[in-house]
RNA sequence: GGGCGGAUAGCUCAGGGGGAGAGCAUCGGCCUUACAAGCCGGGGGUCAGAGGUUCAAAUCCUCUUCCGCCCACCA
């Protein structure tokens, strides 16, 4: 006999409880896996969150996501590794600290790049804990002996042997081209990372005359600066008005050059006057025009978004200023014809927001097709599997026009490219070291590394395998490569899960996951995507704060229906948190009733031998074991959580511990009904701990009889088959449809504090009702009256109020008068609804249609309904003449 | 310009071809062997609009309106 523990404190602080659990849980490391050969391996790799990040909502939903994943599986007897880590994320990193530098007066060039590392490493290792401690509060079970970062050493290696090896094998290449550059970052951007925002703005019709005075072209722009940068004028050759003006000369207002008039197609005659300036050094069309007429690239805008000494007299002017110096100017000098209010779409870098600044430059560039091509391949043959499904046409979308992806960045914190050029003989070498001495081609030591670092997503997309030690060929990659299921969000599908698919076909010859489940995003109410700068952001630690953990995760799971996104409001997390009390409460009431409690289990019992709600009890504990198992591997998380929470608190609460305390009065029920409380809970618990592991955990430490050392320990609960039989399901719905039926009598004619009513139930039912005969204790107590009578045929009597129900009548004698008015109005009412729902279904019954067509089962059961209705008009009919 | 998703109770949202659901809010009544963060009972919805498919539509299809996303080099 266990000596039982002391009872629960009276309402729950998760306070108290959470900080205890992940003190434990962290230190005996019950998250790492154990290579226990007879289990089965299952891995997840962490979407890494930056570094010096801190937790946004964001990442406690997709967190909390993993570790119900996580826990769920460790339970039910998988080996589980889930790695954590944290990603440098270049850009965004390095823009932290230059802000703090800038603070203290200086630039990161006046620092200089190994100085300026060196303060980034400081902050990394200062602010680098942060969310790792942040996403242990939110309860995540990652196997922490495994934290990587994407620039450990080992990643690093594995980021050098993927750019050497593609570089090998000719995907790689540098070359001129035109890019994203963001002035402000000073670094080339990739498609992706550039962001468009609609903003008014306005067309200008610029004056280009002839050289030969024959006339004049009209050309529209809505960036008339980069007019000094032009290098000829388009028209579509088929456009009538401008045909003949192709090959002639025009001269650039202005600075005077003298530039061609050319035909291309891919202009359009409608928009604007027909006519296009080009401008092949910073626009993207007109630089596939210029390729394609082999036009001149002049910039005439600098990387620091000033104009150079090609636009003349602008030069040293930044950008914007120019324009307003050139508009002037052409306007001076007659070349403006006109301007019109117009909504141009500009490009923003991602990371600081900067307008961004298409330009010519020398980068470095993975050719994609060759890579997309299996990515794309695996995801038609389900190897990989989307949940929900339709994302992967949004994937498709993007893999079938992949264009090749701009690798390079002119910033210092990441990757550095491992390439040396020989400064002798101009060779180009990639290297896996991170030292390279001498020059392959002639032997020469005056190398020079390349300056530039690499996309931080580069690294991010070998996350599952050099996270696992790869290249090497080690006992993680053996046992847990390819990861069993990636969770993340729609917006990082280009940037990240397409890339981790190419990457990871490609070097490991296996896709890097099995399945991609993709979560919502959490919106502000508007249904905006959060963020700082918006100023919408819900914290998710000021939520842990005043709600605690368990509130926060369970609300987020129960929100996140496939394919919606979520728009958190507090009040949905109250309402759940009052659910954590719910349960705290009920292990409380199970915990006091224990005291006495000689240990015995559900199997000392035999099923005949169990009281009658006992048995409904298991079997509607079984029906939510299957339910909620059903809806975790199907990733339908919200409908697991929610199956779980009804039937803790509307079934087992609400129905089963009232009736225990009736059973629990009976010694020979006594023992049994203990043994079943506990069970109930044990296996509820068990069955939440995925959900809410803090609470949970603590309730299972104060519960007599465990065993093992934690709840993860423990094995999700199975189904065991359990259940009622005909007539017992009959006997419990009775039971009650009555208890409700004679608490709904008591509450509308305000008794509810009179237990001396005479109530009566009438049931045909010979079975039923010899049945119903033993069981009107539970009924008297739960419905809280002194007795009840069962009969099979009843005197009519004046007075009375009633009620049908599916398995007889109920009769309430109220002995005082009561208002005759308001029972012949309910009745009424009632007779109405009865007499609508009748003349639907005799509709459908004089439709012949209906009746060969509609399947038989559903014809009977309406048939059987419009019996059952006819017979309660009847009834109603006889009540309201006994008024 | 393409593509995707949404419109269901006062609010936030589930559901999804055969009797409209939850949480919060609201109204009435309760300190009952845990829980007032609770218990018992009630009210509240032409499931955006129109058409179609079907014996049967909130649910499937089409269109319309509004909202939100994603993609796209119309200067």
């Amino acid at each position: 006999m266990k000596k039982e523990k002391k009872a629960l404190d009276k309402g729950y602080d998760p306070k108290l409880v959470e900080e205890k659990w992940l003190e434990e849980w962290v230190k005996t490391k019950i998250f790492d896996p154990t290579f226990d050969p007879q289990k089965k391996p299952f891995s997840i790799v962490i979407p890494p969150p930056n570094v010096t990040g801190s937790l946004h909502i964001g990442h406690a939903l997709n967190n909390t996501i993993q570790d119900v994943i996580a826990r769920y599986k460790r339970m039910d007897g998988y080996d589980v590794l889930w790695i954590p880590g944290t990603d440098h994320a270049g850009i965004a990193t390095q823009n932290v600290v230059e802000r703090e530098l800038a603070k203290e007066g200086y630039t990161r060039h006046q620092l200089g790049r190994e100085k300026f590392l060196e303060r980034v490493w400081q902050w990394k290792e200062r602010y680098g804990q942060t969310i790792i401690k942040q996403l242990q509060r939110l309860g995540a079970s990652c196997s922490w002996s495994y934290l990587r970062f994407t620039m450990d050493e080992g990643l690093s290696r594995a980021v050098r042997e993927v750019f050497c090896r593609l570089f090998e094998e000719g995907l790689i290449y540098r070359g001129d081209y035109i890019i994203n550059w963001c002035p402000r970052c000073e670094t080339a951007l990739a498609d992706l990372e550039v962001e468009f925002e609609p903003k008014a703005g306005k067309l200008w019709y610029l004056i280009y005359p002839l050289v030969d005075g024959s006339g004049e072209i009209v050309v529209a722009t809505t960036r008339p600066e980069t007019m000094l940068g032009d290098t000829a004028v388009a028209v579509n050759p088929q456009d009538e008005r401008y045909k003949n003006f192709i090959g002639k000369l025009v001269k650039l207002p202005l600075l005077g050059r003298e530039i061609p008039v050319i035909g291309d197609l891919s202009v359009d005659p409608e928009f604007g006057t027909g006519a296009v300036k080009v401008t092949p050094a910073h626009d993207f069309a007109d630089y596939e025009i210029a390729k394609r007429h082999g036009l001149p690239f002049l910039k005439v805008i600098d990387e620091k978004g000033r104009m150079t000494k090609e636009a003349g007299p602008y030069q040293g002017l930044d950008r914007f200023s120019a324009r307003e110096r050139v508009l002037e100017d052409l306007q001076a000098q007659g070349y403006l014809l006109k301007e019109e209010d117009y909504e141009l779409v500009l490009g923003h870098c991602y990371r600081c927001g900067t307008v961004i600044e298409p330009l010519l430059s020398k980068q470095w560039f993975v050719r994609m097709k060759p890579l997309a091509q299996p990515a794309i391949a695996a995801v038609e043959y389900d190897f990989i599997k989307f949940y929900p499904e339709n994302w992967k046409n949004l994937y498709f979308d993007w893999m079938r026009n992949i264009r090749d992806w701009c690798i390079s960045r002119q910033i210092w914190w990441g990757h550095r490219i491992p390439i040396w050029y020989c400064q002798d003989c101009g060779k180009i070498m990639a290297s896996r070291e991170e030292e390279f001495s001498q020059c392959l081609e002639c032997g020469s030591t005056n190398l020079k590394q390349e300056e530039d670092v690499l996309d931080t997503w580069f690294s991010s997309a070998l996350w599952p395998f050099s996270t696992m030690g790869w290249p090497e060929k080690t006992d993680l990659l053996q046992r847990f490569y390819p990861t069993s299921v990636l969770v993340t969000s729609f917006d990082i599908i280009f940037f990240w899960v397409a890339r981790m698919i190419m990457m990871g076909l490609h070097f490991m010859g296996a896709i890097p996951f099995a399945k991609v489940y993709i979560h919502a995003l959490v919106r502000d109410e508007k249904g905006q995507k959060m963020s700082k700068s918006k100023g919408n952001v819900i914290d998710p630690l000021e939520m842990i704060e005043k709600y605690g953990t368990d509130a926060l995760r369970f609300t987020l799971i129960a929100l996140a229906a496939q394919g919606r996104d979520i728009k958190l409001s507090t009040s949905r997390i109250e309402g759940f948190k009052h659910f954590l009390n719910k349960l705290w409460n009920v292990s409380r009431f199970v915990l006091l009733n224990l005291e006495d409690f000689r240990g015995t289990r559900l199997n000392d019992y035999t099923w005949k031998g169990l009281a009658l709600f006992s048995k409904w009890i298991l079997a509607e504990l079984d029906n939510t074991i299957g339910a909620v198992r059903k809806f975790l591997d199907e990733y339908e998380f919200d409908q697991a959580a929610l199956r779980a929470y009804h039937f803790l608190w509307d079934t087992f609460c609400d129905w089963y511990v009232e009736i225990a305390k009736l059973y629990l009065q009976e010694e020979k029920l006594r023992e049994q009904t203990q043994a079943i409380l506990l069970h109930v809970l044990e296996t509820t618990i068990k069955l939440l701990h995925p959900f809410i592991p803090f609470i949970t955990e603590e309730i299972w430490h104060n519960l007599p009889k465990r065993a093992g050392k934690f709840l993860l320990n423990t094995s999700y609960p199975v189904v065991e088959g359990y259940s009622l039989s005909e007539d017992e399901k009959t006997l419990v719905n009775s039971i009650i449809e009555i208890i409700k039926a004679i608490r709904y009598i008591k509450s509308e004619y305000k008794l509810t504090s009179q237990r001396d009513l005479k109530v009566i139930f009438r049931t045909p039912d010979e079975g039923l009702l010899s049945n119903l005969k033993e069981k009107g204790k539970i009924i008297t107590y739960l419905a809280k009256i002194d007795q009840i009578e069962f009969c099979k045929e009843k005197e009519r009597k004046k007075g009375e109020v009633s009620l049908i129900l599916n398995t007889g009548e109920v009769y309430v004698d109220l002995t005082k008068e009561i208002n005759l008015e308001k029972e012949k109005e309910r009745l009424l009412k009632e007779k109405q609804k009865i007499e609508e729902k009748l003349a639907q279904i005799e509709k459908k019954l004089k439709n012949r249609d209906f009746l060969e067509r509609a399947p038989q089962e559903i014809v009977k059961k309406e048939k059987q309904t419009y019996q059952e209705y006819r017979e309660r008009l009847a009834k109603i009919q006889r009540f309201l003449e006994d008024l």
